[in-house]
DNA sequence: CTGAAAGCGCTAACAA
DNA sequence: TTGTTAGCGCTTTCAG
């Protein structure tokens, strides 16, 4: 096991002192062109790199950013880590991931821990927390953004906007002559309500429909969770002719619980999800849904922070704007 | 921003020294229930928590594992991801994600970042690194673990036993009247060749078919890949009977460009994946593959890691089972 | 059984 | 322009 190389090897090698090293590598301070050239030389042959963890303590802050999200293996997340992750390696940030499963004791653990482990940055979607329970993360001074449909507490926000979107998806349902409409929308005690149910709702209503109250379902975002929703809406006394779903992948659920029920979409009843995972293109029928890109919010997510962490104050908001993607489901 | 609570705070609380503090949490000296029970009470009362970097630096390991993937958003490796977080949550390790692309120089800037961050840990799904680049881990004393096909050079090993799988799946494929059979593998130039490719290969060896080569295309694994590697198979003289895919990925980029081509799976050509995602079983047809449990990987790579981080010195290999599930593309 | 104190590698006053 | 030095908060000898 080799020992690693310090900055005082370098200094003592390049005849200064480690300040001086410091200082080289920071620019916090003017260096003359002898002095740096030595001691770049020194760094170089010795094949020095700082301790992040030396400087982590020093400094009182890592280059660590935690994304904190239900569940890593939900395709959405999953993209939205991998344009997080791109565009947070150039600046030097790393990405933590932890996974909460929706439930708000993990989600507070981990703003805990992001505070203990001095990270820069919490990117964070929300289910069960209390924008109270940031202030953890303020007084600490750690920035966080949020991924979310709706304003969350002060902090900065990626979020879509989905009106045009959603007015788009209820008059293609409508113009094929569906006023029955329900939802399997997100779960009953999420923070923040149900952004997704109530556009739904919103868009409706400016068409002069109203969703019944018997044709929404509500739960966790799985498969399970939209085809046994879906299976509960079909055998409603009056089923609806149209369902929306607050994400495909209970989108994808309730396409197999159609199946499952000998259904046709939409010849039956027309399907409508929101997100446009990968695989909503790749379902039979294909998915039309309303696409909010992942990849793209995770990017945003990284631009927010390092804003932040560049020292801006004022809280911003990107919205994405979503898109209708007619497939097959409608 | 309150100023975080520190060991020696805990200490005067208790009226002890901040050694007997750092005693009490890692147990690693006797202590009298007095004054264990002084120091709870004041870690309680104060809600004090040690602070990991202080911790890193004196010991010179964190508590930080690297995840090092072509693509956290493929859905195997996302799978994984939530395996390994989910093992390694307990212990009190976090995942550190590092995309590489699949490419060489990013394989080995992680490994080497993973040193200079005195991570405690990496696991690695190797594509182009040569095992010799393992020795800068080995060096720091890192260990690592590789999710692979093969073994590779001297570290612990996750791996799939697909022998029976694949023999089941070619007397399946033979058995519904084909012999002609291609493959899309793997990148040409990865890492310890095509492990895949070869088992197919060998196990046909054995039904005393042989995969002509210009039924054989190479590419990395994406969907694209797939589709235009099919087109080729398909447009070969004599085009093949049954495909293999490397891995459902570029299986179903395959069986897109058989709807495009307007080819019928089964019927016209017979497909294979290997993996088993979960769209595998959500395209159409679905798609027959050889399962390869992503999640369970995860969780053996965390476990054969905090077997290393506690002392075992011995090198093991855990082989995961794979089996052929048949659905519809046979 | 407990305390004192050194030091992990770095940064940032403070001096020169 | 550069050096000296005091810690950041913890673990771990070495004394007691």
């Amino acid at each position: 096991m080799r020992q690693p190389v310090t900055m005082s090897d370098v200094a003592r090698a390049a005849g200064v002192s480690s300040a001086t090293v410091s200082y080289v590598l920071s620019g916090k301070r003017p260096v003359t062109a002898e002095t740096r050239q030595a001691v770049e030389a020194a760094i170089a042959e010795l094949g020095f790199t700082v301790n992040p963890v030396a400087r982590s303590l020093r400094t009182g802050r890592s280059m660590l950013v935690a994304l904190v999200v239900p569940d890593i293996a939900n395709p959405f997340y999953a993209q939205l880590a991998h344009g997080l992750q791109e565009a947070l390696r150039g600046p030097g940030y790393h990405v933590v991931v932890c996974n909460t499963l929706a439930r708000r004791d993990e989600e507070r653990t981990f703003l805990q821990e992001a505070v203990h482990q001095r990270l820069a940055g919490v990117v964070i979607t929300p289910f069960r927390l209390a924008p109270a329970d940031f202030e953890v993360l303020s007084a600490a001074g750690i920035p966080a953004v949020v991924s979310a449909d709706i304003p969350f507490g002060e902090v900065d926000l990626v979020t879509p906007d989905a009106r045009d979107a959603v007015r788009e998806a209820l008059g293609r349902v409508v113009a094929s002559g569906r006023r029955r409409i329900g939802m399997i929308a997100g779960p009953r005690d999420a923070t923040g309500g149900d952004p997704r149910l109530d556009r739904v709702r919103a868009e409706a209503a400016e068409l002069g429909l109203t969703l019944p109250e018997g044709l929404i379902t509500h739960g966790e975002h799985t498969r399970e969770v939209g085809a046994v929703g879906f299976g509960r809406l079909m055998r409603h006394r009056r089923p609806p002719e149209a369902v929306f779903c607050a994400n495909d992948v209970t989108a994808v659920g309730a396409l197999e619980m159609a199946e499952h029920l000998g259904l046709d979409v939409p010849g039956d009843v027309a399907l409508v999800g929101h997100d446009d995972i990968e695989f909503a293109s790749l379902v039979r029928p294909r998915l039309s849904t309303i696409r909010y890109p992942a990849k793209e919010v995770g990017q945003s997510c990284a631009r927010l922070l390092l804003e932040r962490l560049d020292g801006r104050s004022e809280r911003r908001t990107v919205a994405i704007r979503a898109r209708y993607v007619g497939r097959e489901s409608v």
